[in-house]
DNA sequence: GCGCTACCTGTAAGCGCATACATCACACTG
DNA sequence: CAGTGTGATGTATGCGCTTACAGGTAGCGC
């Protein structure tokens, strides 16, 4: 009933059906170089031995394992017991994304993904980096020094945050989404076809650079259209639905005039925040305008729908499953690249804007 | 600025730092056996070469990887430019869950992660399982047969789908998780406390082991009442919100008296539900009550809140990583384990209790 | 000063597989 | 029928590391 003994090796299997590993090993790694009949006696006998050929063994030999990976910064609260029963913390993440669509991309170019999230910086690295043939990271996760000194000798792509992070590595790639670009686009479009002035910028504690390129961008189209805004966001809280309902209780009860519209940093807090002001009476958009950040799906699901701008997280996983599968193809061998998604403004009810995307789940 | 030559080994670093390749060794395994200054030194030139050590020389030398295994269902869309556009397709999966789960839990015992999808079943087992200590298959992605054989060498465990699967499989643990129970639970809730008799079931056009348990609690609880039901569910459609709504469509067209309640086997559809009936005008709970199962975070966000059943995604990761783990370190020998994990009923809004729970999003 | 122990380091033997190369059988060609 | 090519298989080596085991050295008590 329990574990039986060694696992079988090519050995066995070469000895129980009369030829040699070598041949063995072919009917798995070249089989049309094997007569059929030979073929099937040999998979016969792998089949009922319950033989797996040892990739460990196979990497070493091959000098190559036929698995990508992902190292990306875990923030939940170490007593997973607590984050489990969290709703809050339940809703789908960042890194849930890119894992996924690196799954689909490392699939699709016959490689399988390991992958490792770390609380502190902890050296998962290493361990990521010793079984893989190239690997990801999300920004901030591991030392760029640490990374770059692992990138002369294997595939190593930088997710997320800014460019200036890799500056000075020359060998890792870099994918980055346009952060900036869209906070600019989302706030124009309130400015000129909303007519809004008074805007407040709800960022984050943390200081995520990507979080920074938004409030740049923020600021960026604020300027170009002469609406006065401070140098500094209106107000900084964690970037979950509760701090960002407390960060709209707040906003309401600092004396001045009301602000015309919440600019969140991301979905989140937003979605918190269109239930603060709903309790407290408030209506959106006709009230006050609440945007956010990320086009996370329920963004699309509450009420009133959130105008947000989309960040295209699958699409960043397979681009980065793209860059490494290119050099370790030999089809890339120069300097790195540093690639930029785009993104799109999803203009939605929140903002004032038609009701036709919030008409429900069936269009598609 | 490309890749240098080839990695530098054990070989290169003891060479270097004028030990030998054992010490290196030790170094990394057992850095306690190791003279701090010898140690020190070795690290340095370590640092500078770059050197990592080979995860696949490690993992035949030491017979064990470091790795767990993770081998998933992907139902998607096998064009990725479609699926990653999709909105509905973007929602949380079951499988994501389970792999954060995973991870998290994996991590806490020192393991990496292993993940493979597999869109009709291909071999991607033997991928994993040549790569891992042990590994967790979600119901109906490998043929039970093959598995056992593999398990016969190494941990493995079954994820979700009813326990027949594992009949006559003697090395397979399994996890399962109480469908049956919560959709009885449920139901009598509908029935008992509420007060409904009318009711409506909507299955799953796959056969879904898992939403057959689901149907079959929901048949014991109306013949536990007395309450008339057919042997057959009144529809079944897609897992998709879109669907969701053309069966809520597809009931209140249908002649006869408008049931009082739609119980749907998931929340996808039960939220494409909601919507469907809010254009018709029909008040939920009043006109007709709406429930769904699986407790995924937008059934919290959606108007009104969803009453659901909270499947416990996050802990059967854990689950699974913990019988693995206590295969691996031999505390566990014994014949396979089959557990069922309980689920929750979440009573909200939508079949017509208390807004309590649908407070906000600070209520934690 | 001798033997003993404790600690540190080196030596050497694989781990299971891929693969270059050698071998062999067997047509075919001329 | 020797000569030659072709396809199937075997032989042998090494991939980079872990880990008994075997030294070697220094400290200790007597």
């Amino acid at each position: 009933m329990s574990v039986s003994g060694p696992a079988p090796t090519v050995y066995d299997v070469a000895e129980r059906s009369g030829v040699s590993i070598a041949t063995v090993s072919r009917v798995y790694r070249n089989p049309e170089a094997v007569r059929p009949e030979t073929r099937e006696r040999v998979l016969a006998v792998a089949r009922d031995l319950g033989y797996v050929p040892s990739g460990s063994a196979r990497g070493l030999a091959s000098r190559s394992t036929g698995v990508l990976g992902l190292c990306f910064p875990d923030y939940s609260d170490p007593d997973v017991e607590a984050a489990a029963a969290d709703d809050d913390d339940a809703a789908m993440l960042y890194s849930d994304e890119i894992i996924r669509g690196m799954e689909r991309a490392a699939r699709r170019h016959g490689y399988a993904l390991l992958i490792a999230g770390s609380l502190q910086g902890g050296s998962e690295v290493a361990k990521v980096a010793g079984r893989v043939d190239g690997f990801a990271v999300i920004a901030r996760t591991v030392a760029t020094a640490e990374l770059e000194a692992i990138a002369r000798r294997q595939p190593v792509v930088m997710l997320a945050g800014p460019r200036e992070d890799v500056d000075g590595a020359d060998h890792l790639d870099h994918i980055e989404v346009a952060n900036f670009d869209g906070q600019r686009e989302l706030t124009r479009h309130l400015i000129e076809d909303h007519g809004l002035r008074r805007l407040a910028y709800i960022a984050t504690g943390e200081d995520s650079p990507d979080v920074q390129a938004r409030f740049r961008g923020f600021l960026a189209a604020c300027h170009a259209a002469g609406v006065e805004v401070d140098d500094e966001p209106a107000l900084r809280v964690w970037m979950t639905q509760a701090e960002g309902a407390r960060a709209a209780d707040v906003l309401c009860e600092r004396g001045g005039e009301l602000p015309q519209a919440f600019l969140f940093a991301n979905d989140q807090m937003a979605v918190g925040a269109l239930h603060a002001l709903e309790r407290r009476g408030l209506r959106v958009p006709d009230d006050v305008v609440v945007t956010g950040f990320d086009g996370i799906p329920l963004s699309r699901l509450v009420r009133p729908p959130l105008t947000t701008v989309r960040q295209p997280m699958l699409r960043m996983g397979e681009a980065a499953v793209d860059l490494l599968v290119e050099r370790l193809s030999g089809q890339r061998t120069g300097d790195p690249v540093s690639m930029m998604l785009p993104v799109a403004v999803v203009p939605r009810a929140s903002c004032g804007c038609g009701e036709e995307v919030a008409a429900g789940p069936g269009g598609r």
